[in-house]
DNA sequence: ATTTAAAAGAGAGTTATTCTCAATAAGCTT
DNA sequence: AAGCTTATTGAGAATAACTCTCTTTTAAAT
């Protein structure tokens, strides 16, 4: 499994391993995932304000770009939460967590579970697959919606 | 948890206890993810054509109402898959599993492993959710893909 | 049979994401 | 240090999954 810390360094070794270059934006990106509160994900739109507050203009096209590129190389975790878009965080072990998500109000409640990474170990290895990320995500309907007659 | 069988019958209570009604629509929709294979998975427009394929012509309007209110029932599981779409299938234990997905080329394999639904069963009942589904997604590079030069 | 509101159908509308292509620049070579 | 190759960026158009709107139909209670 990679989850290990990324420095731009190493970014730019696994990068040149494959051809590819390490530009100023990939390396602000990493940047601003890796200094991001613990549990605390971004969408696309989110990064590009976040970015932009910070006085970098990258291009709405280069951050799908990035974030796509880095969760293909396990340096990110791809969510999909409630939302009709996905978010992305840092992938590392001590951030490592899972989702709760109320299907009626969207609430999410992240919680941490160790077995969950050691099946995801087990079952990659059984079939020859290099692990990036494993995520287990619980559909459910949380107190507040249990109690309302609100639709659906 | 729910995950129970489903017949017209339950499906009508279900939907009447909260002042809905069972449609032909509803009826044939369950009937279509009831007797589908085991592991099998549909998009919204797969579905549809399906239906087509048997005669039924519902609209792709009541198709994704229908399998997203059937998905907040319980009744069906909603999945993210590496397409850019959402897949359906019945919600049922003995259907139970959870996926493999390779990042690079998208072949998805199918594996079950009991303790993910008690992990989702703790969590949700120690949250004081009502449980509908679990999945553990597992994103991860395939033998092939490992061997291959190609990029990402 | 009548009534009422939920649901279906048709098609327009929305929006997250990808694609295209010209311009730029990373990093190798000399 | 300058030049070269090609990966990458930026801007905006294109795509497509999904939702919304509104009229018509129909489930099911009375
Ligand atoms: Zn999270
Ligand atoms: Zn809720
Ligand atoms: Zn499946
Ligand atoms: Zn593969």
């Amino acid at each position: 499994m990679s989850m290990s810390f990324y420095t731009a360094d190493s970014l730019k070794a696994e990068l040149h391993e494959r051809g590819w270059r390490l530009t100023p934006q990939r390396e602000i990106i990493l940047d601003i995932f890796q200094n991001l509160a613990a549990g605390k994900h971004l969408s696309a739109e989110e990064l590009c304000e976040l970015l932009h507050k910070e006085g970098h203009d990258i291009s709405l096209s280069t951050i799908y770009r990035t974030v796509k590129l880095m969760a293909r190389m396990g340096i990110l975790r791809e969510l999909e939460l409630a939302e009709d878009h996905k978010h992305y965080e840092i992938n590392q072990p001590h951030h490592h967590h899972h989702h709760l998500i109320c299907v009626r109000c969207n609430q999410t409640i992240e919680f941490k579970n160790d077995s969950v990474l050691k099946i995801g170990d087990k079952t990659s290895k059984k079939e020859g697959y290099h692990l990036l990320d494993c995520q287990l995500t619980i559909h459910a309907v949380c107190p507040a919606c249990q109690r309302s007659i609100l639709p659906v």
